[in-house]
DNA sequence: CTTAATCTCTATAGAAATTATAGACAAATA
DNA sequence: TATTTGTCTATAATTTCTATAGAGATTAAG
């Protein structure tokens, strides 16, 4: 399951992308517009930041905007940051590889080999969607 | 993430299908041969059986069996029985289709296409997976 | 008919993750 | 210096996941 701070995290990215020719736009604006609980999307505007994502001011007349161009930012490296790995189990995962827990033998896992396909399947999807096309898609709804 | 509740699962339906042959199989046997906390397992076992996959005989010589073929079980089956929906949002679930709580307008929401793409990459793979095909994995490398 | 073996049912507890909030603090502008 | 705004630390509330305890029901065997 997407985690609900992940898609705060993606509907903020794409209102920061639609508003990206208005400079520094307010926390609170962002809450109000997507409907999202103010201080817990503090935290997650923090932690896109320190991913390098968005840059900040503080004080009067500051704000939040995003530094990266919205075509280079995948839906799959947000998801990453906020929720983890994308893999179904952790020993499938190529960025955060760690053995199962109750895992017996990797080696004659059957699980493992369909799960794999299943995080490479997502991979490939999530990794080559960029907040560029999330954001075109309502574009071409308005034309 | 695959529950471990689920991957204990397929692991017992793993077992169940292999020793097939061999009648009806012990709850502890399964336990101790997979490693599964015992009550646990015996809850899951419980569930795969209202779900019309296991039969059980009670009392003294008692046990568990599959009632179906393996090769008509598919992993994807098992997983909704035991996490629910495959769809990593429940706004694009086929079988458990639900309006996201957090959701503004489904209709513009740019988040579900991408996670349709998702549900329906993950469903191809699980839905046209089986038991059979798991355990063919071993079966080939101890050839 | 008694005992042992086994699955079943109900309840609950413990742990972890998720979601959310409160409030003091720091920085910038006017 | 007052106001606006982001930052930091702590914590609380809620939900989900994982696991356990123990009494009950059923069957086979002797």
């Amino acid at each position: 399951m997407l985690s609900k701070k992940a898609k705060y995290a993606l509907k903020a990215l794409l209102y920061l992308a639609r508003h990206q020719q208005e400079g520094l736009i307010l926390i609170s604006d962002i809450a109000e517009k997507e409907r999202i609980p103010r201080k817990f999307l503090e935290a997650i505007l923090v932690d896109l930041k320190t991913n390098g994502l968005l840059q900040s001011v503080r004080g009067k007349k500051g704000g939040y905007a995003l530094v990266k161009n919205p075509a280079e930012v995948s839906v799959g490296s947000v998801i990453r940051m906020i929720d983890g790995p994308l893999a179904p189990i952790p020993c499938v995962s190529h960025l955060y590889y760690r053995k199962c827990d109750e895992c017996i033998d990797e080696a004659t896992c059957e699980i493992r080999i369909v799960m794999k396909k299943v995080r490479d399947a997502t991979a490939d999807i999530l990794d080559s969607t960029f907040l560029s096309d999330l954001d075109k898609i309502n574009t071409f709804l308005e034309e």
